[in-house]
DNA sequence: CGGCGTCTTGACGCGATCTTGGCGCCGGTT
DNA sequence: AACCGGCGCCAAGATCGCGTCAAGACGCCG
């Protein structure tokens, strides 16, 4: 039985929703602020989460910042407004999907049922592997032929977009909003150090780059696979 | 890891669920007819039995009542033939959840999961033996050779969530969700401090961890195995 | 009330990591 | 041939994050 928990401040669409998903069989939990909700999950750790963006206390998409900082739960972002503003950022945020208010319950479910779907294919782990070495970006783990190497946090940063956009080209204002956020300087090297010390310590020989190659003027890419 | 036994007469079937099964990371068992399923059950108790209605020697239903007969193993019913009645008789006997072919692997799996949680953590035996080191983490028991070792709640809290993703980088604010809710404060050192902790009671070498690995800026890792 | 174990908080030193500037190489252009 | 933009490389200094210690707060129980 999918669990899902329920975070909306209006008690009559809690009840509704609530009455409706148990008659599919599902398991419901609600919450009515944002902190009650990130209670539940850490404690209970549902299924799905249907996330309101109008709530008293924390602004839903707080909760969802929070939520993506020590889960992976996925999570349906509801909003009154159908701003595409909201839309984007809340996508961006890592929420898996997105409906706007007036919707009709079936289309609730719909989404619901795709996206626990979805997310039972259990997205295969980010893993690459290349003669000895091996790259586990989602458990942050990196060997060559069983020794472990270690990465820093911006170097994991990096190797993580690149190896997401693996074989295509990923553009140097990409990377660099990754990790210094998107005031990043232009006039720095920034990224020449850190690829540099990436490949110093992925590549085979870090003076004639394989895995990691640079595209001039242009960006970085991935190559493996 | 969680362990399943799949009971069906069609080693196709059996093989097909096997692969997909143990690509996750379970473990798979298989049982061809009703005799073996007991046995099997009896003597390896799975965490969760995957049972074909259509069995050649006992019908799937006479196992299930055998089988609910010593044990409250979770059990999730497969069947061929949609008819409701199945569904509810299955159901009244103890199963604990019921889906008819043909069905995704997707399907499958999500419902694999949903009830071994359902049932209860079960992680079958969270225990980890190093060295003279013994870490019952169900049981919240911790021993070196022999000897009672006594970790405190926090400790205990922080050495679980790690041991659940061996190997696996547990990010800060994983940790500090687990034991002080979402709301934790960002600028202090608990973690630092209970860490040492647990480092000073567990460790061989406090001052030189082996198996609680600091990943600076990101968070830390439990290496066993 | 007093003792005990546990948790919190602040301060300090040290090593890892990041930043910054400079230099040389290379390919393309003038 | 000289110039130039873009990059790899290096190394020094600044900064950050961690481990450690110790003092105090807190709750529990006798």
């Amino acid at each position: 039985m999918t669990f899902v928990l329920v975070v909306d401040d209006d008690p009559a669409m809690r009840r509704t929703l609530s009455i409706n998903l148990r008659a599919r069989d599902y398991e419901v939990e609600t919450a009515g602020d944002g902190r009650s909700a990130l209670q539940v999950v850490e404690e209970r750790m549902p299924d799905v989460v249907l996330l309101d963006l109008g709530l008293p206390d924390l602004d839903g998409i707080a909760v969802l910042t929070q939520l993506r900082s020590f889960t992976q739960v996925p999570v349906i972002v509801v909003s009154a407004r159908s701003e595409s503003d909201d839309k984007v950022e809340a996508l961006d945020l890592g929420a898996d999907d997105f409906i706007t208010k007036p919707f009709s319950i079936e289309e609730l479910l719909a989404r619901v049922r795709a996206t626990s779907r979805r997310v039972g294919r259990e997205e295969p782990d980010l893993v690459v592997e290349v003669d000895g070495l091996r790259l586990d970006v989602t458990d942050s783990r990196a060997t060559r032929d069983g020794a472990e190497i270690h990465l820093t946090p911006i170097e994991w940063k990096l190797v993580e977009v690149l190896a997401r956009h693996r074989g295509r080209l990923v553009r140097q204002a990409e990377l660099l909003t990754a990790v210094w956020g998107p005031a990043y300087d232009t006039q720095t090297n920034y990224l020449r150090v850190h690829l540099a010390s990436i490949r110093r310590k992925l590549e085979a020989d870090p003076s004639r780059p394989v895995l990691f190659v640079t595209e001039p003027g242009m960006g970085y890419r991935f190559t493996a696979g």
